[in-house]
DNA sequence: GTCTATAAATAGATAGAC
DNA sequence: GTCTATCTATTTATAGAC
């Protein structure tokens, strides 16, 4: 039912996207609201008949992205195990969603970059969420005895930033030709491994 | 001698000053030649007349940044010691880096988050040859048998990107009021120590 | 909801006098 | 080296018809 429902979609949708997708390739100054438009194959007007202004727009890219990413990180601190699986679930979720929404990265990057002048305090409550979670693991991890007692921003504070850069860089890679081959893309898979390993090392009693 | 050789300086050095500041605050495509100038007390025509365009003056200060930090990365592989010194050396050396000139940070986040889309390859080669003098450093220890074989690249991306991230989110905690605690910065030096444990933790041979 | 047309501000850059 | 004045393009945003 409904006429083909594959890649159209309804106006507002589609410069949703669009939005998403012109922010993180040129961030929020450079972006343009008539790239955004013909992006989407919206009229211009249209999308402050949807949004109001840029910067609702980009608020709204960036509420959603954040809420995803908190929502994981929230359902893997509730649920059952030991808190060393929960963070090995965490880091590997992490770098799927990092993987499966490449816009991600960029974004976060060029908000911290800026000061997160952008954003809003409800944003900012969204992206505090995501380490509260994390902190949550890693608490009940030094409840359990298995964590040594480790301050939980640092340890947050060294795998994200990791992962950000790591899909950030890749974007770099694809756009440059290379020489040596020393700075050639690492394997997804060879990387989860990689954090998830640092984490244990971080966190592990010895 | 010379009159007063305190703040003023020359045209040229006051532009670039002025500019690597507003490409730290605002990033490359919001930072404004208008406010550069004004900034650095000089008429507009003087930055073209001095840099050519807005892309070539901030190419010059990302090459001047980038060269700088590779400089002390080649001097501490290059110097005596076992890899071990070399590496807490390097952390303790980029932290104060950043610490010192707190514009690093912003900007390097922000051109890894464009794709690099700013650099051409002479400013490329010289950010690739910091990772070569860490590379060094580790490769040293790992033929001294004090590391273990780990990619030194994966290294070098989970060390990096933490430190940039750290100076960067301590420019947003300046920014906005806090609520919890939870979130407050850390201080530096529990930070260098706690780079230099994760360095240690994920090259030691257990 | 969707369009055209345009306002109003600002950007990077340059010409040319001094 | 330094200034004023200005060109040209582009930007976000809106008014108003349909």
């Amino acid at each position: 039912m409904g006429p083909r429902n594959a890649v159209p979609r309804d106006s507002r949708t589609r410069v949703f996207d669009a939005a998403t997708h012109e922010f993180a390739e040129r961030g929020y100054e450079a972006a343009g609201v008539d790239r955004i438009a013909a992006s989407a194959r919206v009229n211009k007007a249209m999308i402050y008949y949807h949004f109001g202004s840029k910067l609702d727009l980009y608020r709204e890219v960036l509420r959603h992205m954040l809420r995803a990413v908190g929502e994981r990180a929230r359902a893997i601190a509730d649920g059952p195990g030991p808190a060393e699986l929960k963070l090995d679930l965490w880091i590997g979720t992490l770098i799927a969603e990092a993987a499966a929404r490449p816009w991600f990265p960029p974004i976060m990057l060029r908000e911290l970059a800026s000061s997160a002048e952008h954003l809003d305090a409800d944003t900012v409550a969204l992206g505090n969420a995501v380490f509260i979670a994390v902190r949550d693991i890693i608490v009940q991890g030094q409840q359990e005895g298995t964590f040594r007692d480790v301050d939980p921003l640092l340890i947050h504070l060294t795998l994200m930033p990791a992962v950000l850069l790591f899909f950030a860089r890749m974007r770099v890679l694809k756009r440059r030709p290379r020489g040596t081959g020393l700075l050639e893309p690492r394997a997804e898979e060879a990387f989860v491994r990689h954090m998830q390993d640092v984490a244990r090392r971080m966190l592990r009693k010895d």
